[in-house]
DNA sequence: GTCTATATAGCGATAGAC
DNA sequence: GTCTATCGCTATATAGAC
C-alpha cells in the first residue's frame, strides 16, 4: 500500500476543523495565525491551505460547522424567555469557557471579511433557527433585536468582564434578562 | 531658535493622538498599525513610540480621550429610555459613520490587553455617567444591561450589517429600543 | 524634535522533495 | 499525504544622525 501510516486525508482535515474551531472562537479571526491552529491539530500549516485553500476558507468552514449545532436555544416556545435567560446566563459565568459561536462572532468581527462570513451564517442558521421556534418574530425587528441582547451581554460579560455583571447575582441576573426577553417575543 | 519649524511637541502630541481615535475606532486595536496612524497624522511611526511609549500607551490614551466626553447620552432623566433609543437608531443608520466609542471597544475588545483598558474606560466613564443621569439604577445590575443592549445592537447593525436590522423601519426600531430602556430603567 | 535605517519577529501562502 | 524550506510582506520597537 502506499497511503499514508498515521492518518487519512478525511481524519486531518477533521482536526483542522476542529483545532480551527477552538483557536478563531478563543483569539478571533485576526488574533489567530494558521500556524497556531496547525500546530493544536498536529499538522504544519501548509496542510490548513493545502484542505481549506486560505485562512479565510477555513474560517467559513468554521463559522458554519459552529453555527450549524444547536445549543444555546431550546425548542419550546413556552418557556422560550426563560430558557434564552438561565442558558445565557449559566453559559456567560465567569468560570465557563466553552466555545460558542457568539464567542466566535464577537472576536471575529473586526475583521471586515470575517464579519461578511458572519453575518451570512447568523442569518442562516441562528436567526433562522429563532424564527422556527418564536415564529410571531417573524417579519419584525425583534429577532435581530433578541440577537443583539444576547451578542451584548456575552460582550460585556465575558470579552470586556464588567465587575457589575460578574458581581451581580445569577438569579437577578437572569430575571431581568427574562424581562427583557418576554418583552421582545411576548409584546402583547 | 532651536525649536522646530513646522510643529511644535504639544501640536504633534495631539495629532497622533487625533489619528489613534480615528485609526482605533475604524479598524480595532489589532485591526491598525502604528505606521498607519502616524501617516494619518503626518509623521512617522518613530514619534508614537516616542510620545505615547507603545502602541499600547496610545490605546489607553485614546480609550480616555474618546469615552471622557459625552455624546450618546442625554442629561434629561425624563426622556432618557426615548432619547438614548433615538440616538442610537440615528448613529448607527447605514450612512452615518461616526468615532463612537462603542465602536471602539466592538472593534478592539478581542485584544485581551485592549480589553482591560476597554473595561475600566468603559466603568470609570460611561458606566459611571449612566449612573449619574439614572441614579435609580445604582446597585443594581441594570445599568450594566443597558450598555449591553447599546453594544450589542452597535455590533449587529453597523459590525455585523444584519439584514433585518438595516431594513427595518427606523421608527419602530427606535420604538422596540425604548421599552427595552424603559423596562431597565423604570422597572416599576 | 524629527528623521532614516534597522533589528527582530511574525504573518499567509507556495515550491518542490519524498 | 505530508514534509522542509522559503518567498514576500508587515508588524512593533529602537539606534543613531542632524
Amino acid at each position: 500500500m502506499t497511503t499514508t501510516r498515521r492518518r487519512d486525508a478525511a481524519a486531518t482535515r477533521e482536526a483542522i476543523l476542529r483545532a480551527g474551531v477552538e483557536g478563531f472562537t478563543r483569539h478571533g479571526y485576526d488574533g489567530v495565525g494558521v500556524r497556531e491552529i496547525a500546530q493544536s491539530a498536529g499538522v504544519t500549516a501548509m496542510l490548513v491551505n493545502r484542505y481549506f485553500g486560505s485562512k479565510e476558507g477555513l474560517f467559513a468552514e468554521v463559522v458554519e460547522a459552529s453555527m450549524a449545532d444547536r445549543t444555546v436555544l431550546t425548542d419550546d416556545p413556552a418557556t422560550l424567555a426563560r430558557d434564552v435567560a438561565a442558558a445565557l446566563v449559566r453559559r456567560t459565568a465567569p468560570h465557563a469557557d466553552g466555545l460558542d459561536p457568539f464567542l466566535l462572532m464577537l472576536r471575529s468581527a473586526p475583521n471586515p471579511r470575517a464579519a461578511e462570513i458572519l453575518r451570512a451564517g447568523i442569518e442562516k442558521h441562528v436567526e433562522a433557527h429563532l424564527l422556527d421556534i418564536a415564529p410571531e418574530l417573524r417579519g419584525t425587528d425583534r429577532a435581530a433585536m433578541v440577537l443583539s441582547l444576547v451578542a451584548g451581554f456575552w460582550l460585556m460579560r465575558k470579552m470586556i468582564g464588567s465587575t457589575a455583571l460578574n458581581g451581580a447575582d445569577e438569579r437577578t441576573l437572569a430575571r431581568t434578562l427574562e424581562q427583557l426577553f418576554t418583552l421582545l417575543m411576548h409584546p402583547g
